[in-house]
DNA sequence: AGCTAATATATCGTGTGCGATTTAATCGTA
DNA sequence: TACGATTAAATCGCACACGATATATTAGCT
């Protein structure tokens, strides 16, 4: 398989929407094989890196993170719990919050996932310093797509 | 709402996969309400823009343009055809093969979707030459990562 | 206190994505 | 010609995304 993997010419070829949709899906096939012996999937990955970054958050709080909201969480963090990785409870300070914290099992699981960005890296084909220019560019752009919504 | 718009900084502000993820989102929220009038989705507008540019093609030809195979494709396809934009007819030569060509209402609607990619333009902040740019470097991206994958 | 508005989360329905399998047609080769 | 392998599309099950709505709780105002 050479770069030029297109065997089709195609008329989505010039187009930015186009190629983010595509590269996140091509993203997501490599992180599949990584995630796949801790169960997880990506968007529940996002949401455990959130907490091992810092436990016991809110819904609200994590999804002004992840971009996301309820309706998509929800479930998801069902889901987390039912794998023993994360504990919903209701705050009894405000019975409409509920937060979200991490299991033994769960913290744990995070020396499991250390070495995953370091395997994207490598998967990109980039240098630290051109990813870290990339990052910059698309983060800067969804900032500004999020604007103009 | 300025470009500042973290409310709280987040573990994953570094990662290129989630810059890709959260740009990708946030595309699909500005495409969203230029399609809501053809009553196309994202990703049905991407089929649409496959068959504008050359039509009467077969559902794998289609996919390998969109990265896509039939298990996404045929419901598309068939609400594409429930919309009245285009036929699906099993090739007599192969009846394996499945066609997939537009009706006059579907080829209409590339007049309604020409403005669009303006727009987006637009709403990328970006100029012409940053938008080339940016688009090449995901697209190398997605390559490589399909290939690692 | 009582009542309305606002807030946080949950639920529901539809449309992707995709791994796994199925169905049907064609190909290759004995 | 027959029959197993290959191919193209379809089907199935599960997990996102997200618009719309519902539920429950708290805040605010009189």
């Amino acid at each position: 398989m050479s770069t030029s993997d297109e065997k089709e010419r195609s008329a989505l070829q010039d187009y930015l929407c186009f190629a983010l949709y595509s590269a996140n899906h091509a993203m997501n096939r490599v992180y599949q094989p990584l995630l796949k012996e801790m169960e997880l999937t990506y968007p529940q990955y996002l949401v455990m890196t959130v907490l091992w970054d810092r436990d016991d958050q809110l819904v609200g709080e994590i999804g002004r993170q992840v971009f996301l909201e309820s309706n998509t969480l929800t479930p998801l963090i069902k889901r987390l719990e039912a794998l023993g990785y994360v504990r919903r409870q209701r705050d009894p300070e405000d019975e409409r919050q509920v937060r979200v914290s991490l299991t033994a099992e769960g913290r744990q699981l995070k020396q499991a996932a250390a070495c995953i960005p370091e395997e994207i890296l490598k998967a990109t084909g980039l240098t630290v310093s051109e990813l870290t220019d990339l990052t910059r560019k698309v983060d800067t752009l969804r900032s500004t797509l999020a604007a103009n919504a």
